[in-house]
RNA sequence: GGAGAGGUGGCCGAGUUGGUCGAUGGCGCACGCCUGGAAAGUGUGUAUACCCCAAAAGGGUAUCAUGGGUUCGAAUCCCAUCCUCUCCGCCA
C-alpha cells in the first residue's frame, strides 16, 4: 500500500496519477486526508494526557515513600479522571488508525510515468520481438494430442487422483519438467541470483505482506486445520523473507531465485483458456526476486527484463515483449512487462513471464527497509518475474517443436534432458 | 500427542518481594583519541513507530513474543493466544 505520508503530502498528484489505473480515488484519498489529520490531533492530545499521567505516577511513588498517605492518596484521585480521558482518546485513535488501515488497502499502487495509457489488454504496447516463428506442416496439433500421442502428460489420471488442473507427468514429459526446472536454476545463478527452497505453505500474515490477503483470498488453497495458505508463487514465501527487517544499503540489491510448485484456484476460470497446459491448479515455477534501493530498482528491472529474455532465446521460442497499459496492470505493480512466447499450434500468444517493479507498496506492507548511507531508514522496492513458469513453455515447446520424426529438444536444454528427441 | 522450561534491544545476557527501566553489562558496529601503520588500550555514540516544533536542536507517547486484565504505577503479578527448546511417544 501506499503510505500515509505521500498520499497526505502529494494528494493532488496521488489522484492523478491514480487516473492512468482508471481507479477514481479522490472520495477515498480526501477520507484518508481528513481522518489523518483527526488522528494527529486525537494522538497528541491522548499523548499529553498520558504525560500527565507518567508525571503523577512518580510522584505518587515518591510520596508513599515518604510516607505522606493523604497526599498520596489526594494525588491519586486524580489519575481517575486521567485515566477515563486516556482510555476514551486512544480508542478514538484505535478507531480512526483502522479506518485508515481500511482505506489505505483499497488504493492500488501509483502506475510508473512511462505506463501507457489504456484499458485492456489490447492497449498494452509491444516493446519487443524476437525468435522465429517455426513453420508447421498442416498436420500439426495442439499440445494436448501431442502429450496424448507421446504419452507426455495423462490429464484424465490427474483428474482421478486431485481434479481437473492437476496433470501427472510421465516418462520423458517429467523428464522435461525437472530439465528445465534446473535449467533455470543453473541460469538463475549464473546471473548472480542466490538459490533459496522456501516453504510451499504460510501462514496468513505472510499472505498479507505480499498482498495476497486479504482481497484475493479465495485464489488461495487454505488448511483449515493450521490456518495455512499454499503459495499461489514462490514470490510469496520468498519475499516474506524480508517482512520487518531493516536492511543495510550496502546489501542491496538483494538477488533471490526460488523454484516451487505454485497452487491457484483459479475460480471463474473456463473456455479454451483452460484446455490442456494453458491454465493450472498446480504448475511449477522459477522466480526470481529482488529488494533495491529506490535510486536502482528501475535498473533491476530492465536486467531482469533482459535476463528473462536471454532464457527464452535460449530455448528458441518466438517471443514478445509487453509493457502493460493501466487497465491491464495488477492492482501491486507500478510498472510490468509481460512475456509471451507463440504456441504455434494454438497459433496465439501464451503468457508466461510477468516482471513488475512494486516499488514500495509492497515493501511498505512487509516493513521491508533499509538504512542509508547516512543512518536513515527508508522503504525498499521489491521487484520480482517469472523465470519461467513451465507448463506454457512446455506447451510451445511440444507444439513449435514437433517434427514428423518426434519433438526436438532446444540445444540448450539438452544438458538437462538427456536427450534430443521426443519420440 | 504427553510432561517440563522459556520467549528482553543487531547478538549474548542482567533484571520477576511492581516505582524515574527503553531497560546494567558484554559482543558487534560507527566516529574520535592513542600509533609510523595496525592490534591492544581508551572516549563517545549506537532500536522502531508515531506526535509536537517551519527545520535543526529539543520534547512527548508507545513498544521487554502477541492480545487482554489487576494497579496511581508492570519487563516484573493474573488470564488467553502464538512460538522456541528439552525429555517421552510417533515417524520420512
Amino acid at each position: 500500500m501506499l503510505t500515509l505520508k505521500y498520499i497526505t503530502e502529494n494528494t493532488d498528484e496521488v489522484i492523478a496519477r491514480l487516473k492512468k489505473k482508471h481507479f477514481d480515488g479522490s472520495d477515498i484519498i480526501n477520507n484518508i486526508v481528513e481522518l489523518d489529520e483527526r488522528r494527529k490531533i486525537t494522538q497528541t492530545a491522548a499523548d499529553n494526557f498520558s504525560a500527565e499521567m507518567n508525571s503523577l505516577s512518580r510522584e505518587i511513588g515518591l510520596l508513599f515513600k515518604a510516607g505522606k498517605q493523604v497526599e498520596a492518596n489526594e494525588a491519586k484521585e486524580k489519575t481517575i479522571t486521567l485515566k477515563e480521558n486516556i482510555s476514551k482518546l486512544s480508542e478514538q485513535r484505535d478507531e480512526i488508525e483502522q479506518k485508515l488501515q481500511d482505506l489505505l488497502v483499497l488504493i492500488p499502487n501509483l502506475p510508473h510515468q512511462s505506463v501507457p495509457e489504456g484499458k485492456h489488454a489490447e492497449d498494452n504496447i509491444t516493446e519487443r520481438t524476437g525468435g522465429v516463428f517455426p513453420e508447421l506442416g498442416t498436420d500439426a496439433v495442439p499440445h494436448w494430442d501431442l502429450a496424448k500421442k507421446y504419452d507426455l502428460i495423462d490429464f484424465e489420471l490427474g483428474v482421478k487422483i486431485s481434479g481437473a488442473g492437476f496433470p501427472v507427468y510421465k516418462g520423458k514429459g517429467a523428464r522435461l519438467q525437472r530439465a528445465l526446472i534446473n535449467f533455470f536454476l543453473d541460469n538463475a545463478r549464473d546471473a548472480g541470483y542466490l538459490e533459496v527452497q522456501p516453504p510451499y505453505v504460510v501462514n496468513a500474515a505472510s499472505g498479507y505482506g505480499t498482498g495476497q490477503l486479504p482481497d484475493k483470498e479465495g485464489q488461495m488453497y487454505h488448511c483449515n486445520l493450521d490456518d495455512l495458505y499454499l503459495i499461489p508463487t514462490a514470490e510469496v514465501p520468498v519475499t516474506n523473507i524480508y517482512r520487518d527487517v531493516i536492511l543495510d544499503e550496502k546489501e542491496l540489491p538483494i538477488k533471490n531465485t526460488a523454484y516451487s510448485a505454485c497452487f491457484r484456484r483459479e475460480a471463474g476460470s473456463y473456455g479454451k483458456d483452460v484446455r490442456g497446459l494453458n491454465r493450472l491448479h498446480q504448475f511449477d515455477k522459477v522466480e526470481i526476486v529482488r529488494i533495491d534501493t529506490p535510486e536502482h530498482s528501475y535498473e533491476s528491472l530492465t536486467e531482469m527484463v533482459n535476463y528473462v529474455q536471454s532464457l527464452v532465446e535460449k530455448l528458441e521460442l518466438p517471443w514478445r515483449i509487453l509493457r502493460l497499459c493501466g487497465g491491464d496492470m495488477s492492482f501491486t505493480s507500478a510498472l510490468t512487462f509481460d512475456f509471451e512466447v507463440y504456441s504455434a499450434a494454438q497459433q496465439r500468444w501464451l503468457e508466461v513471464s510477468s516482471v513488475s517493479n512494486f516499488e514500495s507498496y509492497q515493501a511498505n506492507r512487509l516493513k521491508c527497509r533499509y538504512r542509508t548511507a547516512d543512518k536513515k531508514t527508508q522503504l525498499c522496492h521489491t521487484l520480482n518475474g517469472s523465470a519461467l513458469a513451465l507448463p506454457r513453455i512446455v506447451a510451445a515447446l511440444l507444439e513449435n517443436n514437433q517434427t514428423p520424426e518426434g519433438i526436438r529438444i532446444p540445444k540448450a536444454l539438452v544438458p538437462y534432458t538427456g536427450f534430443e528427441l521426443i519420440d
